[in-house]
DNA sequence: CTGTTAGCGCCTTCAT
DNA sequence: ATGAAGGCGCTAACAG
């Protein structure tokens, strides 16, 4: 049993009220503190949160809802956060619902019972219906990374067709017309937005330049390193014809190399590579990768002061969006075939 | 502002004595239920957990604490305890310390201020004395991975020292006498006594077989993918003699296969490779690699089940220590030079 | 089976 | 600057 004001009290002879003072930041006289302090120091006391949050109605806590505690992306974002509510007297929640939307809500309602005085999720479920719980409570919430369908809340995304596009645009640029995209399913929005992109631009492509059908070759598969590497295996034993993948996540782009490495296939001389985040050992791999990198730090960031704003100042009314551009790191993972063909020409290298 | 049991009075005319027992399971009458219910269902009303745990002091919460979100390992026994306790009607409360000694008090004083009924840690002081602050308040604590110096508590872990011993003979009786061991910092339990192991069992070796010193290069770095890759690099570029690298957790394991790689080394026939815990993309990889495989479920399920044993029945007292074995599992990624040196005796391959 | 009552530990006026 | 008193929402023990 720990121990209450009320033996602060014995010891000290101060009234409840004093000894909360000292707590709370009230005046009080320089002995009156230093009396107090020893009590706590020697009582080993900690402030019962129950009891304070049960007054206060505040908890000091935020609740992070993520998918997969396993993904790269989310518990780096996470940390990012945590980090910053840390240093601003805020301690956080995590909880991971495995991808499963039923989890997901029960995690909600978890959080909330907890009574944390604001939420920052990546949604697992497109609709985000679930999320209205929280508004009832005039708890508020940041999306991040993914938008919803059904829920309206300050969301920090980051342009992910363009990304894609952009993606496509460089390859293209290079010559690649064949070319494949490994990716999450389309119920993930990140993945449908930087698919489409993609996709979009090398569509209007075939209608200017190319008068044969184009292949635009999209796997779908689980957002895991290992599902990204069966993915990539299978692609690139049996369709010969693809000069250039473009991986839309991390794990995926981990994966498709691992496969390249294993099947022999060197990048970009063989096939060339395009992936995504510039995080973790990617970052570091020679030759390098091209990319398109998110801004973690700033994702972190503007989630966390979008939601710090909220707890300051109320109201969950008319909310933000925020999207970050993506920048694209040039590597040498991806070959020029243009020059290659000048240089066949030329008689030069192959 | 949400509702209250007055709430659910007002409407349905019952006495919160009876509201009460309607959500902590005492015998009602049908009708009672229903109607609570129904004003339940209008109110969406929800539990106040402050004022809940005011009064019965428990949360049907478990506090994890673990060095690092981003580790495969820690996240991995993670999520199978988190699964473990859901099915049992406990909800679980996740923190990591950044591996930092300081945070990592703070966030135990975190959980012990959320009233966890228990926690299950992964520690990072290797003292553990700031543990005590639960037992002092009579939460039950269960250590997972590695033991602590100065607490005594119910600890799962695995026989590192086996493990290391194990791998360290398998590689000599595959003729490897030049070996290194890359590996996290001796100051984490696991590091040191997987590295000693392995260590020992060629410092006997030396003794009784071989005449000139044998070399067990042992290079520590950050448990993080990133550093096994940077570390395998710089001993492979800079030391031609070693024939087989034994990688001491599943981070380094994979930096090392990415180094080598890279390298344009192949494993086993450039350089032999020893892993560690056969999880994720290692497991799919080929040739596949030969390693040391902790029972990772068995572990989850130790851990947990002492946890609930002790929630269940109470005493602290007298804690158990079970270790677990890990196995061998073997792959191909590591060469046998005493074929080797047959076959060129015969004339054979190289 | 249902109602009444007395706190759980803390915060917050309001006096002093 | 300090003390006294009431109540936050819920639980539990005891009546009825």
């Amino acid at each position: 049993m720990s121990s209450t004001y009320k033996d602060i009290q014995r010891i000290t002879g101060y009234s409840l009220g004093t000894i909360s003072k000292y707590f709370n930041g009230g005046s009080l006289r320089a002995k009156t503190k230093k009396d107090i302090e020893a009590a706590v120091a020697r009582l080993d006391y900690r402030v019962n949160g129950f009891a304070r949050g049960l007054k206060s109605r505040k908890s000091m806590t935020i609740g992070l809802l993520i998918p997969e505690i396993n993904g790269i992306f989310a518990t780096t974002i996470l940390r990012l956060i945590v980090q910053f509510f840390r240093q601003r007297g805020y301690s956080c929640l995590i909880c991971d619902c495995d991808s499963d939307t039923n989890i997901e809500v029960e995690s909600l309602d978890f959080l909330l019972d907890k009574m944390v005085d604001g939420i920052i999720t990546i949604p697992t479920d497109t609709s985000g219906k679930h999320l209205e719980r929280a508004h009832t409570r005039n708890i508020p919430v940041v999306l991040v990374d993914r938008k919803v369908d059904d829920f309206d809340a300050d969301t920090v995304v980051i342009d992910n067709y363009s990304a894609g596009k952009t993606a496509a645009e460089y390859l293209r640029d290079f010559g690649h017309v064949n070319v494949a995209v490994i990716s999450g399913t389309q119920d993930v929005y990140t993945m449908k937005q930087r698919c489409s992109g993609f996709v979009d631009a090398f569509s209007q492509l075939r209608k200017s330049t190319f008068t044969k059908k184009n292949n635009v070759r999209v796997m779908e598969t689980n957002l895991t390193v290992e599902s990204g590497y069966i993915a990539a295996k299978d692609l690139l034993t049996n369709d010969n014809n693809i000069t250039a993948i473009f991986c839309a996540n991390y794990e995926l782009t981990l994966g498709t190399i691992m496969a390249m490495k294993e099947l022999g296939i060197k990048y970009p001389a063989g096939t060339s590579l395009f992936g995504f985040d510039n995080i973790e050992i990617v970052r570091t791999l020679s030759p390098s990768i091209t990319l398109m990198a998110q801004p973690m730090e700033l994702l972190a960031q503007s989630a966390s002061n979008l939601l710090l704003e909220r707890l300051e100042h109320g109201s969950i009314f008319s909310p933000k969006t925020i999207m970050l551009d993506t920048t694209l790191i040039e590597g040498n993972s991806v070959s020029n075939l243009f020059d290659k063909a000048n240089q066949m020409k030329d008689g030069l290298a192959r």
